[in-house]
DNA sequence: CCAGACGTTGTT
DNA sequence: GTCTGG
DNA sequence: CCAGACGTTGTT
DNA sequence: GTCTGG
């Protein structure tokens, strides 16, 4: 699954390296960025064909949502489900989004104990993890909460050693579609 | 028809 | 909004 | 994912 | 032990 992670990149390099612009202030490093915090992800605007890092909430609300309350339980969405399921079908078909990452953490387990690893990306700078997004409108405030989901598939040699689920890590030449 | 869910992971 | 379960 | 709570009544 | 909030 994906459930913690790092990026500390510089703003500059995210900037070149996504050819995107930043909607706000430049993201601050976090080496423990958590479901439920704000963290950057870069969408492309097909009205204004720009792509923007900007600020969304982990943990997906569907725009149908009653209120915001189920967000801490789609901080992930099955690949294998990801264009049948209700919660993420729309999103999957015109919200897709990129979520930078240097590192992230999966947990093995070891005699009942839990011990955290971290997968780094190699040298290359920060990687995307295919992400999903929704807007979802306060009733009460009229305000748009904007958040986003990572998606996960089966582990590859990488990560299987420690556990048997990982984020959809999206390869450069895939970061345009 | 209406009411209620809409999700993933890990552990037993 | 749309599907599932009753 | 981890950390922390795990509760009710009445009043603003 | 299990749920909630971050």
């Amino acid at each position: 699954m994906c459930g913690r992670f790092a990026f500390h990149s510089p703003a500059s390099l995210l900037v070149d390296r996504f050819a995107a612009t930043i909607h706000g202030d430049a993201p601050a490093p976090r080496y423990n960025a958590a479901p439920m915090q704000t963290l950057p992800v870069v969408r492309f605007n097909p009205e204004t064909k720009e792509r923007r890092l900007s600020p969304l909430r982990w943990g997906l609300v569907p725009v149908w949502s009653k209120d915001p309350s189920g967000a801490a339980k789609m901080i992930n969405a099955r690949a294998e489900g990801v264009t049948e399921r209700p919660a993420y079908r729309s999103a999957f078909k015109k919200r897709r989004c990129l979520v930078p990452f240097d590192a992230y953490y999966e947990w093995r387990k070891v005699d009942g104990a839990k011990i955290p690893h971290a997968i780094a990306t190699d040298s290359n700078g920060p990687d995307a993890f295919a992400g999903l997004w929704e807007g979802w409108k306060d009733p009460a405030s009229g305000e748009w909460l904007h958040t986003f989901t990572i998606i996960t598939t089966e582990a590859n040699d990488a990560t299987r050693a420690i556990h048997d689920r990982m984020p959809v890590i999206l390869p450069p030449d895939h970061w345009s579609a």
